[in-house]
DNA sequence: CTGAAAGCGCTTACAG
DNA sequence: CTGAAAGCGCTTACAG
């Protein structure tokens, strides 16, 4: 592997000329820096920048962890940070937590050891140990899509209580009363905070007692925790379902029972992916703004590289109703509350509070 | 942050001793070992895994180079070769070239310089300048989905003009006679290959002539593409799309153009993605047994990395037919070909010769 | 503008 | 088993 010292001896200049004319930092006589590039080229010299990283005690690399890699609300939101992320020069390091606290641990050891210079964390484990470790090395964390429990870390979150409540009044306002909500992970605070809004709006309208199952934010989940709803209430007339692949489990389980959406049972989903209104029917979903999210976590996060901010804080996006035939509300008594603004103009709150859980 | 050095001094050893410990490597006096892990606990210490990798020479990094990383099927290869990487110890460094050639050399020398060991690239640009640069300073390649045309890279690729030309017969079997090809960047093998197993059909049959657009494999250029191939024919009764994003948009064309599938429109994708099923109705999809060929290609990765193979090999894998409803192939006269093996079980070739493009 | 020298934080022959 | 020393490949005050 050619070295920068071996591009020096080649261009008959120091090391430190050849560092002063690839790094650009410095003047430089244009003879040399004509004999140094040539030289580069010449033995085709690519600089190590673990060699550079170490004595400069910069990585320029952040660390993106997502509790599951296939979920296209994640992917979204690695595209946008990854492009961010390349424009200021930054590189990607990639992890996949699986939803298991376990990896999640071993990765932010990873991330710390790799001296990445920021974070951000949809954690499978907002308690998870690594966290406060991180944070105590002076690496930033900002909390995608979930909080975390550690008040050092920034937040980027979707008003999840209020998305799954106005789900749920959908479909009360369309007459029904036994919905079953399809939940994901308890212990999430994602998971927590929409079935708290689902339970929220059942209790105000004095609906029937809610009914909950854990899909765990997988597809398989979904399914099964949809039969367990079906066979819990067989008069089960509508499902609110937390997240877009639990949507597709539950999809299942009621074309597998024979089910029509929404004749049978009326559905709404949260999150938008892009296939949602190609299925039988079009789904009625409360989108996230998940490019909105994610560039307010790369701002966040650089701000803090950057040590232009240390109070932390949180960033609370609000759901987009996207109404379409799922839900049966084309019945004309209901007026949906959303279908005045279309346009997807998330409402943008700033707190200097760390979000309550 | 803390550093050996620190951790030696208040272990009272040196720091070849903690180095040992902490590695494993080596044999150290129960006591001393003790010492050093108590002080290290205490201290907080994460090793500087830069440091560590330039003075051993291995950085235990591979690079993932994808063009779209919003394609699932991508997706699902990232998960894989994340996961199998992970297990070996080694971390995974995450690129997105969005289809472009400028931003595909800017990340192999970026993947270069960080010194990764291997690079699992989906080719934006199978004649990218920095493939020949990383193949030279002898960091392994193994094209995934598209061959490169440096014949030093492993590669593993779809049958593609197979996959594409069974999906054509499928529907001229069906009786339809004039089929649009919805097609993905002819620059890029993958795109080339199903064009031409597209055109091979048409030809042998004596069908109408080939009608090609390129929807350069995104959801919006394929939703154009459709909208040109219907105006160019509007007798056009059946669509073969050669890839699943580029389906959601021909599907979006066919509905805004009131067309029914598969009444009007008959359509068969290449690809299955995970929603495939759900939409209405079903998509006939030709799949690639994603999962195995991400395995496929960590293996090869790890095969040059551990130094135990160095002539190049491709592996090609046969797609999979799922017979659903959008082809309308539900006549009675049409006997599918692929039904009778309905289980996922790719024939899987090995040649040691690279694949001719 | 240029170079010699020190040092980033580790690991690993080498000598004992 | 243990430590002193050299070195991985860069960058950057420092002196000239």
């Amino acid at each position: 592997m050619v070295t920068l010292k071996q591009v020096a001896a080649r261009a008959g200049v120091s090391p430190a000329t050849v560092s002063r004319v690839l790094s650009g930092a410095g003047q430089v006589q244009p003879e040399y820096r004509e004999r140094v590039l040539r030289a580069a080229a010449e033995l085709g010299y690519r600089p190590n920048r673990l060699a550079s990283s170490l004595r400069r005690r910069k990585t320029e690399k952040i660390g993106i962890v997502v509790s599951d890699i296939e979920n296209p609300h994640f992917t979204q939101m690695v595209r946008v940070v990854e492009d961010a992320a390349y424009h200021r020069g930054y590189r990607v390091l990639l992890c996949n937590t699986d939803e298991l606290a376990d990896k999640q641990r071993a990765y932010l050891h990873v991330l710390a050891d790799e001296r990445v210079e920021g974070v951000i964390l949809a954690p499978a484990d907002p308690a998870g140990a690594g966290i406060a470790e991180l944070l105590g090395m002076g690496i930033p964390i900002v909390a995608f899509d979930r909080a975390v429990d550690d008040q050092r870390a920034d937040a980027v979150v979707a008003d999840n209580a209020g998305g799954a409540r106005r789900a749920t009044e959908l479909l009360l306002d369309a007459g029904h009363t036994r919905i079953g909500f399809v939940g994901g992970r308890e212990e999430i605070q994602t998971g927590r905070q929409r079935q708290a809004g689902y339970e929220d709006a059942m209790r105000r309208r004095q609906a029937t007692a809610p009914s909950v199952e854990d899909g765990g934010f997988r597809i398989d989940g979904g399914e099964a925790a949809t039969y367990r709803l079906l066979d819990a209430d067989p008069r089960l007339s509508a499902l609110v379902v937390a997240n877009n692949l639990m949507a597709v489990g539950a999809f299942r389980a009621l074309r597998a029972r024979g089910l029509h959406v929404p004749d049978d049972v009326a559905f709404v989903t949260i999150d938008d992916p892009y296939w949602a209104s190609l299925v039988d029917p079009p789904l009625t979903a409360l989108a996230q703004p998940v490019d909105g999210m994610a560039r307010a976590a790369v701002d966040l996060l650089f701000e803090r590289i950057e040590g232009n901010r240390t109070t932390p804080r949180s960033v609370i996006f609000s759901f987009d109703l996207r109404l379409r035939a799922s839900c049966g509300t084309a019945t004309p008594r209901y007026q949906p509350p959303c279908l005045a603004s279309p346009e997807r103009q998330p409402a943008l709150t700033l707190s200097t509070r760390p979000l309550p859980s």
